[in-house]
DNA sequence: ATGAAAGCGCTAACAG
DNA sequence: CTGTTAGCGCTTTCAT
């Protein structure tokens, strides 16, 4: 079907030692190539229009070119989950930088180690995985299989490659900015405890409130918007005497909930109550009010698990590198921090509007 | 390093064959075994912890069994483009169920040809590709190399394999949607005419509108929120005399801009203006008000695209398919149509939430 | 039913 | 510099 590399040396009369040499560079081989014979081979090739076959030179070479990545399925590929598109990109981009393609795995938590198996297999170079709250299983396959791959907040263990975000720091920038603002009653909407990253928040997050002596309520909610909204329901629902002016969330979907239930409830924020969300996504932005975030970079986490992957690929004796990136609040409104009061229309432009006639 | 096909012939006192054809199902082969033979195999195969090689495989038969998805760089991996995000999880949907990988790849418009090259080889089996507004130079490619692929949401071309979904229907059942609630005055904010759905989905629109005898007008405001908003200033900060009282936006995103204005602005929806957006993503449940959207099935559209390329490979030299999925109309509350409208409370539930003391 | 052997297309020593 | 050759690990006739 195909034209070979044979074909090209036969037609260039050449060898197929030069043909590979020129067409495929080798950096270090002992074939150099003189001008001439590239010169035939080039023209040739370009004659028959060959392409090379990246199958047969894996085989020989035992390299793919292509780096694996793993997502959760219930998450990215049944749900919405914001974070692992983030990665993906991230990864995408660092991909198409240094000419590698990617390859999509889904992990889920009842998968058969025979499936397990299957995706697994030598295709790929190296692995990045993202799997929040499970994947031990996969990661006893990659072990044992001796497959590179490292892992995107996940908690480290000995002799792993990890790329982690300093969960702990950005339950405690929340809270600090919250008690900043003068806030003594702080609630924490959290995830779900399966999710690796809950617990660190959620500690870095009461630390912080305990340490300026102020007062924390926890409330499981999950990290969707509907259990944000279910708890703000909650919180505002009943009679209270002494009810939280502050709320830090799982996540900016968590945040989005509540922000939802204010708004049915007639709670104003920030006036009423302020609240900061997690993971600064970019409908932070679109949010009313628009949502003050912990930001934690995930393209960039992204990008450096790629290149993270890459050293790994490349030294697997070397000595594991475990990351942990810095996060930061992006500020918005939500809080009512006067740095991100924006400016806004003095009073409503236009009055009234007519509707034309409705029909039922 | 690996223990290949002929440790375990050799360990199970077999031939390769009879390996190969137990391990590795090959259904029509002329190879069968028996059952003694296959209980020593496996339990060689076991207790040398052979794994298949899938790259000696796919040299051998020239199939991967994986398939390409392409997606355009710029909206997937740079911006949030939510319409690629939900083909591509209806193809992993699919590809996990039919035991397959999948291959990300990333199209943008300024690639070189070798890069194109360099993806598109024979590393899999067919392409399902997404390229709403380019991707000319690696149609070319496809069809020069002979890879079997699928686009999804492209015009039509003879001899090409597609899955579009009705636009033109889409922009009609919008305009039918709005006309039939007694608006007469209708606006589109068309998205970016390089993407091939923005035309006939106004064509649609317009050609409703004028069955109707209503009047209508056309702005372009892009597909993010940005423009969105921007319309909606633009739309209702100048005095005008005949304003129109329903808006029909090219995405939600641009619809969730045009919110934005509304509520800067003190419009209200749906009271004051009727707003249907486009694509029916998720976050139309959360928007206020929630939103009537256009729905197109984008991850069905995913599935469908893989399981047609699943023909498009077998069948190479069948009559291509061409699908157009039917659209249908989400009703929310953005349009005030009776149907959607929700229980809200009564009343705000809370009056006053006290808020802490705020430092400057 | 099973074994032997010829590739799939490319790379990488190893000789010249 | 360049040609020859032996694999990479698996599939697949073709005999037996």
């Amino acid at each position: 079907m195909g034209v070979t590399i044979r074909d090209v040396a036969k037609l260039a009369g050449a060898s197929v030692a030069s043909v590979s040499a020129t067409l495929n560079g080798t950096k270090s081989g002992s074939i150099r190539v003189g001008d001439s014979t590239r010169q035939r081979i080039q023209q040739a090739a370009a004659q028959l229009g060959y392409v090379s076959n990246p199958i047969a030179k894996s085989l020989a070479t035992g390299k793919t070119g292509v780096v694996g990545l793993m997502l959760p399925y219930a998450d990215a590929f049944y749900g919405h989950d914001p974070f692992s598109m983030a990665v993906m990109r991230g990864v995408m981009r660092g991909a198409v930088e240094t000419h590698r393609n990617v390859m999509l795995y889904s992990a889920s938590e009842g998968m058969s180690e025979s499936r397990i198996a299957m995706m697994i297999d030598t295709k790929v170079d190296g692995i990045v995985l993202v799997m929040p709250n499970e994947g031990g299983s996969v990661i006893t396959k990659l072990d044992h299989r001796k497959i590179p791959y490292v892992s995107v907040l996940r908690t480290p263990a000995p002799g792993a490659w990890v790329v982690n975000s300093n969960d702990y720091e950005g339950g405690k920038l929340a809270a600090a900015h919250l008690l900043g603002l003068g806030h003594k009653r702080l609630l924490h909407l959290k995830g779900d405890e399966k999710v690796m990253t809950t617990i660190p928040r959620c500690q870095g997050f009461l630390d912080a409130v305990k340490e300026a002596g102020a007062a924390a309520e926890v409330v499981d909610a999950g990290f969707d918007w509907k259990g944000g909204r279910a708890a703000g329901i909650d919180l505002f629902k009943g009679a209270r005497s002494a009810r939280p002016t502050a709320v830090f969330c799982a996540n900016d979907f968590s945040a989005q909930g509540f922000l939802m239930a204010c708004d049915e409830l007639g709670v104003r924020a920030p006036d009423d109550i302020a609240v900061v969300g997690y993971d600064d996504t970019h409908f932070a932005e679109t949010m009313r009010p628009r949502l003050t975030s912990v930001h934690m970079g995930v393209e960039e986490m992204g990008i450096l698990a790629l290149e993270t992957l890459t050293h790994c690929i490349e030294q697997p004796a070397a000595e594991p590198q475990q990351h942990v990136l810095p996060v930061r609040l992006t500020i918005r409104e939500s809080c009512g921090a006067s740095a991100a009061r924006l400016p806004k229309p003095a009073s409503p432009l236009v009055q009234t509007i007519h509707r034309g006639n409705h029909q039922p």
